[in-house]
DNA sequence: CTCGATGCAAAATTTTTGCAGTCCC
DNA sequence: GGGACTGCAAAAATTTTGCATCGAG
């Protein structure tokens, strides 16, 4: 049986012909960020990945980090998650097929990526009855993990900050 | 008949009320914030603020408002709304009963209330995936208004940006 | 070789904070 | 009068940008 993951090697290959394709060169600097991201098993910040990016090569900048953000979120091979601090997190985009909701525990401080469907629904109802076209939406939920609290440690890894 | 929204002085004294129960100050600027949010009809930024509330009180400073604007949001007299741009907004919280769901044009840049009520079992069902306890949610959907696009004017109030 | 990409450091932006003076209770 | 509050300016914190240099195609 095969692994359900494509391997990072093919997708590394769609990040380069998506550059070349837009006219944008491959650098080494831009594939040491690509991987970083791709390893990275959860969601980080542009510092996080400036970190790990600089492990890999350590000539990454933080401006060059900055830089191909924006390039890899419109290739959508990573997806920008906003859940209203004073910066950004992002997230390899491994294998979304439908809706995410975000789920911020305020006790341990996780970002919790739950399917949710029924947003498709959503959208196309707010649409027709503003006869707008959604471009895109986000649900994002706050809540307490009265386990953690009790604990200091749930099943999910969360762990008291 | 009566006018269906209570007017600001009564509203004034609820936040009079707030400040002192708490043991805090009712002072001259901080009522002017009050006020300046009250009247202002719309979403405004900090510095929006600051400016309508130096238009009726002078001496008020950008670290005043600041530092106003945790206190009118913990009394639910103004609602914090983060649409992901590096500043927030923030609206009197006149009279809302229902969730409220933000559509954000992306053509004038008007950000939209509407009543989302199912809101509160959307954010359940996803909260209980994981077990957890709902603090708070919030639904954002981004969207193109075409008719505005076309005459550059909507009926909904747009204007091209 | 050419022009896009990079690193560095300075700038920009929004929000926070330290401190000396002010004024509410 | 005492301590919370304020204004000011400097500091924080994240992201952007100008410019000289580098390197992919």
């Amino acid at each position: 049986m095969e692994p359900s993951t494509p391997d990072i090697e093919s997708i590394r290959e769609t990040f380069k012909e998506f550059l070349t394709s837009k006219g944008l060169r491959v650098t080494n600097q831009r594939l040491a960020i690509f991987d970083a991201a791709y390893e990275h098993p959860d969601h980080f910040t542009a510092e996080d990945l400036l970190e790990r990016a600089r492990a890999i090569d350590d000539s990454v900048s933080r401006a060059t980090v900055y830089r191909a953000l924006p390039i890899l979120t419109e290739s959508s091979l990573i997806r920008e998650v906003d859940i209203g601090r004073d910066f950004k997190y992002y997230m390899a985009n491994k294998n979304a097929t439908t809706f995410q909701a975000q789920v911020i525990c305020l006790d341990c401080d996780k970002i919790f990526e739950i399917d949710a469907p029924f947003m498709e629904w959503y959208g196309k109802t707010v649409a027709d009855k503003l006869a707008l076209q959604v471009e895109s939406q986000r649900l994002q939920v706050t809540a307490h993990c009265n386990e953690l609290k009790a604990s200091g440690i749930c099943e999910r890894g969360g762990k008291k900050r």
